[in-house]
DNA sequence: TTTATCGTGTTACAATATAACACATCGATG
DNA sequence: CATCGATGTGTTATATTGTAACACGATAAA
């Protein structure tokens, strides 16, 4: 977990130094290519870096105009669906479904399920630990025979600011 | 819950009388649309029908054409999609995120978070009781400041008949 | 009878995603 | 060095999912 996030809470404050969950984004991105041996082109790190550009979802075709900005040409739909199935592929980002969105994972180095938190007023997405729910999904598991290979969890709601400034 | 559900396991049998299904699930989608004082049209009422053809998510074309069969005109896809925005506004069906498809609700006679186990062989998917995660959401609530108002959880796996052929 | 409301029909289009094939780069190997 | 294979990208076209906008029709209340 970055570390400058509101002590207070598992979301990030507004005011935190964002340039900051970007860099250590990107050192975490560089260093698990290296070691899956992997190749972080100039177009997979950029998408990457655009994701990080907010803690909050963005689409395929956002990421596509925000590519275009200061460039010449506009890539096409597939170079950027690549490099987001090489990101997803990596764990190095999670598509949040209900959104049909892209945002960055807090903690690539290992495989993990996939819990977030999402306000329904300013899209902030926050992962969080699925630990506490394991205990019910072993007892689904056996209840159930399913193989739970997966678990993909959104949380809706507001977020700890969009609180304070419906009262 | 239907009662002809494999008693060893929450997810149907592949056996099992499945009209029974169908037929609980329009008498109870009836009952509701009487009590809310909503109209439970022939439109709506057959793609509830079609919905509940299987245990399968179903996507909105495969409706539409499914509702083409036998006659002379297909619909045009506003139809179906208002059909569904009212079925799922009454909580008669959920749709999977990850999927873009629909299903019908085992229990609509109250709102309730979205639990699914979803076989990534078959398809097959089956609405699980959120009860044992709200403990774990509970100390996520305090934990993240979040306000959850709605859970969507999709758990993926094989489900024990498809774990069965697999071996 | 008129009017308001609700449900549907129809056309067009938006938003998201993929298939298929061409080309380019680059490192390994003969 | 030459070339071969693997990988990444460019390009065009198209598939899939979902909505906007406006017209029409039925029904029931005033």
């Amino acid at each position: 977990m970055p570390s400058n996030l509101d002590a207070q809470s598992i979301a990030p404050h507004p005011d935190h130094d964002h340039q900051a969950c970007i860099d250590s984004a990107l050192a975490a991105a560089r260093e698990l290519c290296r070691d899956k041996q992997q190749k972080l082109t100039k177009t997979r790190e950029k998408v990457l870096q655009l994701i990080w550009g907010s803690h909050r979802p963005i689409g395929a075709y956002s990421l596509m105009d925000a590519l275009a900005e200061g460039e010449q040409k506009r890539v096409a739909p597939p170079t950027v669906y690549r490099a987001l199935d090489f990101l997803l592929e990596l764990g190095l980002i999670h598509r949040i479904n209900s959104l049909n969105a892209y945002i960055g994972c807090q903690d690539p180095s290992h495989e993990h399920h996939c819990y977030f938190l999402i306000c329904t007023s300013c899209n902030l997405a926050v992962e969080t630990d699925p630990g506490p729910f394991q205990a019910a999904v072993s007892q689904l598991k056996q209840q159930s025979g399913f193989a739970i290979r997966q678990q993909n969890m959104e949380f809706n709601g507001l977020c700890p600011h969009c609180r304070e400034l419906s009262e």
